[in-house]
DNA sequence: CTGAAAGCGCTTACAG
DNA sequence: CTGAAAGCGCTTACAG
């Protein structure tokens, strides 16, 4: 039951300690000859490197963190985060690191927790998520010096590095479809007006819509839940010039679109096209199937864990390329009624 | 930038950096005066223990694990896991006991990974999910002696403790609803056929259907998914003494029946009443809003956090009782047709 | 009630 | 290329 240690194998090769740490970790100081002998004792016995013990004396805690902030039921439904949690593990694995899991209500909790996390060195560095435009955890991160990446757009009120989706393109995307098949009234429901790439999405939605010539579009804020999105949905077609086509800022609310719709009597896609913001199994759960922005969240997380594993090794991170959308377009979009 | 010690600690107070660990721990061996100084020193420098070495001499990782065997793109959709993590760490947090996560493709990964967090000693014990009948994680577990919880059905093949969700009641509790509506033939869509608790609430529905004297009932096994339960759905809907009433055994497919109904040109719930296994957002998403049994799974993590930490203590788990459903009546169900 | 010391299992300069 | 030793920051018997 006792587990074996570098002494076991020390012995068992005769050697010092010392040098069967060098083996070990590939380090010069030891001949290929007894390197080899050593591996071979340490894999024989099962011997793996006790964790605390490399924390402690390497200073390195061989984990990172994740505090997502949100309440929890906004969770249930949201597919992004067990994804990108997928993607972030793809790549950690492979470089020995585990990940630390928070679940948070807000800002200040995930700022306690990171403060706890870094002071008792649980964590080298945090995934920081569902950035707001003005962000209290990123002055935090600096204070502390904390390793970190940011999930989100680059940004200029800091020098952490982030991974970003090129939110505009895929805004611009959506439009020129809406407008390549006849629509002029194009309205958009945005997410969370305090979110950084909420912001993004508006300006570029604003300046494509204006860039087809089709005037000051209509774009209405929403906490992303299933109601904001109905009651946007409503208010827009309740709308004497309402709009042919919407585009929404995730899937619960398009899906909520949906429903409003069908109580108004406005049928879809004959009446409203509707594009979703985010691609999710709820697009293909209802009818019409929702035409959606698919993005890769995978790899988007697999990124992320890259970029923050460069800065927590001291290397500059990885071409921040950005993760992009690609339109997947299903039953809910058409052209407009004549 | 260097963090302090209860070496710096001891220095401040003038006193060992043995005492120094009694007084912040709370064992006896100082005066009540020199621990409230010491704590004061702790408090005021911002003392954290240093999780590295807390861990290595204390022999205590103060983490557990979760491996959650899932393929990554299942979990999307579904909203278990986030709720059911929220309850954990809820619980964990307050013992000052970290959750690492790991997302694995299927059973061989989590023992695979499994056998490394307790070799590498990095984590004190392991909640185990979505057991099957015939679980190959179980033999590990005892092998290793790693302290776990598994949640799920108490078993009878192992002495590990377990927490568990009254899977008949729920089960009986729809079929006596739907009996009550006037309905006799009530079929049911199973979960993966592997997993024990999808066996107990075959058995228990029927058992149900029969103490209510409508005969062999119609029972189809699947995998979960939308596919699946779409295919179980037209089958059902294709035979001629089709069901009146279908249980099903999540909330996925449950909304692909409607849409099978729909396209079928069955109305729900006039010609067929319809009644989800799992209670989340998706069932207030779609139209007509599904009746859905629904878990408490927040406080089902967080009571499996609490067996699983009184394990790791030594502590016989605390009582083992069991998280029940309620059903919840929206508008998938009705009286069948005359 | 308190101090001095060993020990947890590694890593890493520092001599040979 | 190798060995002996200090050190990471705690906990915990063991003497006083």
């Amino acid at each position: 039951m006792k587990r074996p240690t570098i002494a076991e194998i020390a012995a068992r090769a005769g050697v010092s300690i010392g040098a069967v740490s060098y083996a070990l970790n590939g380090r010069p100081g030891v001949s290929a000859q007894t390197r080899k002998h050593i591996l071979e004792i340490a894999d024989k016995i099962g011997w793996r490197p006790s964790f605390a013990a490399r924390s402690l004396s390497g200073s390195r805690a061989h984990c990172v963190g994740l505090a997502i902030a949100r309440p929890a039921d906004t969770l249930g439904v949201e597919p992004f985060f067990m994804r990108f949690i997928a993607g972030l593990e793809g790549e950690l694995a492979g470089r020995r690191t585990a990940l630390l899991l928070q679940v948070v209500e807000d800002h200040k909790a995930a700022i306690d927790a990171m403060r706890l996390l870094w002071a008792e060195r649980r964590v080298d560095g945090m995934v920081v998520t569902d950035l707001w435009a003005d962000d209290a955890r990123i002055p935090v991160l600096e204070e502390l010096q904390m390793p970190a990446v940011l999930v989100g757009r680059p940004r200029i009120d800091t020098q952490l590095p982030s991974v970003g989706t090129d939110d505009a393109a895929a805004v611009v995307a959506a439009v020129d479809y809406l407008v390549a098949l006849g629509h002029r009234r194009i309205a958009r429901v945005a997410g969370l007006p305090a979110l950084h790439h909420t912001q993004v999405r508006i300006a570029a939605f604003r300046e494509a819509v204006r860039g087809h010539g089709l005037g000051e579009p209509q774009i209405i804020d929403t906490d992303y839940t299933w109601e904001d999105g109905a009651r946007a949905t409503r208010a827009l077609l309740s709308r004497r010039d309402r709009p042919t086509a919407i585009t929404f800022d995730n899937d619960v609310m398009a899906v909520a679109a949906l429903n409003v719709a069908q109580e108004m009597g406005v049928s879809v896609p004959g009446e409203l096209s509707i594009v979703a913001g985010d691609d999710s199994q709820l697009c293909v759960l209802v009818r019409p199937a929702l035409t959606a922005l698919a993005w890769d969240i995978q790899s988007y997380g697999a990124h992320s864990a890259r970029v923050l594993l460069d800065v927590i090794d001291g290397r500059s991170p990885s071409s921040s390329q950005e993760t992009v959308a690609h339109l997947v377009v299903r039953a809910s979009t058409s052209s407009p009624p004549v």
